[in-house]
This record gives structure tokens, sequence and C-alpha cells, in this order.
DNA sequence: ATCCTGATTAGACAGAAGTCAAGATAGACA
DNA sequence: TGTCTATCTTGACTTCTGTCTAATCAGGAT
């Protein structure tokens, strides 16, 4: 398997990262949308939180290691889900999160940098 | 000619992505503030140009790229500098952009997914 | 049914951010 | 010196965002 395979299978479904390209309008909109959802530090919290569980987190599990409300927590985890960075259900009477990782990694790819630029 | 030099995990080796371990509150404001830079069209797009060129760009073939008025185009050289993304010097009359690859691979990394989390 | 708990939605408000016009600054050059 | 060009800074305006309280919704339990 080459690099290259490699490269696209993580990169979550494509893209040529901007240190390779530069971005279109189009693809930069998507990008800054995705951005701007992790551009907050209760939401990149929120994030990591999700995204390092083992399994789906509970909405009740998250509250109380904030110090805002609980409305913000959740206005702050619809913005992560409407880039779809995260996706829940309700299960009875809680709420259940869990990461989306691919979209994780294709926003992470489209900022990596070859190694070549890194070393240079 | 920018603040930038800032936490000790970006050097060479970096972090721990987000879906390896939750964040610190520390670290999710360092990492928010710089998705926050990213987090505008047209600054993704102003780092992408930059990011991809092959030499240091200078701000008056940036400028006709875009649609907003010289100033504004500034001012979110400015919000990329300030979080040590690119650095730029005045040569003469002109001003040159750089990228600072390192720092862009940092929040890369950041969210980077370990592929076992992308197959399971 | 009615109540209780967990979570989201609605509405309001202060502070932050994007934009532009006008003015300031840095350097080249006559 | 003065002027010209490229870029940045300032100040003002408008829009967007994060936060709260109060109200609403979804399910379980009494």
């Amino acid at each position: 398997m080459s690099k290259q395979q490699v490269t696209s299978e993580r990169s979550g479904g494509c893209c040529t990262p901007i240190s390779v390209a530069a971005l279109d309008e189009a693809l930069a909109s998507e990008g800054a949308a995705v951005f701007k959802a992790l551009a907050d530090p209760i939401r990149l919290r929120l994030m990591s939180i999700i995204a390092s569980a083992r399994e789906e987190v509970c909405v009740c599990d998250i509250t109380p290691d904030f110090e805002v409300s609980g409305p913000t927590i959740s206005h702050h985890l619809r913005v992560l889900r409407e880039v779809g960075l995260v996706d829940c259900e309700r299960r009875g009477t809680w709420v259940y999160y869990w990461p989306m990782p691919q979209r994780l990694q294709w926003i992470s790819t489209l900022i990596s940098v070859p190694e070549v630029a890194l070393t240079h």
C-alpha cells in the first residue's frame, strides 16, 4: 500500500491539504464553518471529551465539568452537531453523543502539512 | 515581528490528539484561538494561499484575489499572525508573508484521529 | 393523568468580530 | 525636501456569538 493511498483513506473521503494547493471559495466556506465550531474553548473541550471517550457520552455526565448553564452546553453541542462533528440520540430520559471521526479527520487533513514542508 | 512561541508541546513531537485524551482548559483555549483564526472563509483562503506558495507572498499579489478592501485583508492577515500561523516582513515598499508550518501541523495533529478510531 | 427529571428551544442582552472610509506610516525616488 | 505607492491603524457601524432565564418538550415513575 502506497503512502498516497493511506493519505486518502485517512482524509475521510478527499481533499488536498491547504499547504499543497490553495482552496477554492466553496471549500474555504465549508472548512471555515467546521473550524468555527471548534473555535470556542468550551466546544473544543466538549469535542475532545466526546472524541476521546470509548463509549457514547451522556449529556448528564458532561455538563458538571463546565461552569456554564445546561442550555449553554446544549447550544454548543448543537453547533458541533450542525457541522457534522458529532451526532446524538435520545435514549429514555437521557441524550447520548458520539463523535464523527471521519469529519474530524477530514478537517485535520485539510490543514495537515506534508513532511517536506516541515523540514525546509 | 509577531508574537508567537507558544506551548512546549508543539515542537517536533506535538501534542496528544483530542481523540486520544480530553484537553485541559489551557490547551483548549490555545487551540480554540488558532481555530478561530481559521474560522473565516477569507482567512482560510489567505492561509491556504500563503501555505501553498513556494515562496513568500506579497500582500499586493493577494489582495486582488479578494472582494474586500485592503484594510480588511490587512486585518485578517494580522489575525493569522497573532496566533502564530504566519509571519511577515516589510521589504522596501512591499510586505511579504510566509507560513509557519509547525504551528499549522500542531493544530492539525491536535484534531487528528488515530487510524483505529476511523475503522471502528 | 400528573408529576418529576433531563435536555432543548425561545427570547433577550452584552460583548466580540467583520467591514469600510479616512488617516497614518514606511520606504523609494526625484 | 517633497511626493508617490503599498500597507497598516483608527474609529465607527453593523452583524454575529455566547450566555442567561424562562418556557417547552420527551420519557419514566408514581
